[in-house]
DNA sequence: TTCACTGCAAATGATTTGCAAAGCA
DNA sequence: TGCTTTGCAAATCATTTGCAGTGAA
C-alpha cells in the first residue's frame, strides 16, 4: 500500500516540486528513489511496476518520467539513440556504458575525469554558454 | 552525372571498403565527402539528395549510412535520443551540441579536452576495456 | 547469368497524444 | 464541485525489413 497520509515525506517531496501526489506518482517515486542511484528506461520502470503489482499504465510512466525530469528529480542521459535513459542521480557526474549489455553505471565522481568541467568554460564558442558536459566512457568485455 | 568510370577515385574508395560502387552510393559519398566535415541525419541527407535531383529512396539512405559506418567511413554520434547523427570525421574528437538549434560541431582537437583519452584507461572497471570516450559539450545562447 | 542492391510499402519499436472516465483538493 | 491526472487506444516518428524488380560484374 502506498502511504497517502497528507504529511508523509514522499507526499511532501512531490508537493515541493509542484506535482500533485497521486497514487501512481508516489509509487513510481518510491521505486525510483527508495534505493540508491538508478538508471531506468520507461519500459524497465514499467516492468518493475508490474512485478510489484502496481497498477499504472505505460503512458503514465512516460509522462511521469518527464514530469520528474522537468522538476529536477531526474536527469535524462543520452547514450543510446534508440531509447531514453533516466538517472536518479542529478549531481554533476558522468557514465560508463557497457556496450555488451546496454547497462549504464555512474563513474565515481572523485575520478580525474570530472576535472573536464573546469576546463570546458575556456573553450566555449563566442556568444555561447555552457549548459552541461556529458562524458560517456564506452566499455566492452576485455578479450 | 556521377562519374562511373571503373578507375575514378570515388569508385576506388568504395571498392577499397568492399562496397559495390552503385549510382546511389557514389552520389551519397559525393555529398558526404566532397566537402569538409559534416554531421548528417538520414533525413537531412535525404533532403539534400532531393534538392540535388538525385534519385534515391530514404531506405537506401539509411542502409548506406550504416554500410559506410560499418566500413569505417562514418562515425555515429549519440547526442539526441530521438535521431541518429553521422559524422564524416572519423578521427578521435568530440562535439559541441547547440541545444537551441540541434546542430553539432566538432570541438577543435587541439583543445585540452581531448586529454581525457589519456586519463580514461586508468579508471576502467575490472575485466573491461575501453571502446571509446564520447564527450558532448552542450551549449545554449548566452543571455 | 547471377547475386548484390534498390525501392516501395508494410512492419516495428519507442514515444506521444486525444479524449472520456476517474481521482484529488 | 472543478481542475488534474490517468488509461486506453490510436497516432506519430524514426528506423528496419520483406520482397519483387533492377543493375553491376
Amino acid at each position: 500500500m502506498v502511504d497517502m497520509r497528507p504529511n508523509s515525506k514522499a507526499v511532501d517531496n512531490l508537493r515541493a516540486v509542484g506535482l500533485r501526489p497521486t497514487r501512481q506518482r508516489l509509487a513510481l517515486a518510491r521505486l525510483l528513489f527508495a534505493q540508491g542511484n538508478q538508471h531506468v528506461t520507461a519500459e524497465s520502470l514499467y516492468d518493475r511496476t508490474q512485478v510489484a503489482g502496481i497498477k499504472v499504465s505505460l503512458a503514465t510512466v512516460y509522462n511521469t518520467l518527464h514530469q520528474f525530469t522537468d522538476a529536477g528529480l531526474l536527469r535524462q542521459v543520452m547514450i543510446d539513440s534508440s531509447r531514453s535513459y533516466f538517472d536518479t542521480n542529478v549531481e554533476d557526474h558522468h557514465h560508463f556504458y557497457f556496450e555488451d549489455t546496454g547497462e549504464i553505471a555512474d563513474i565515481p565522481s572523485e575520478h580525474t575525469l570530472t576535472q573536464i568541467n573546469a576546463v570546458a568554460p575556456a573553450i566555449l564558442p563566442a556568444g555561447m554558454e555552457l549548459s552541461r558536459v556529458d562524458i560517456v566512457v564506452r566499455l566492452r568485455r576485455a578479450e
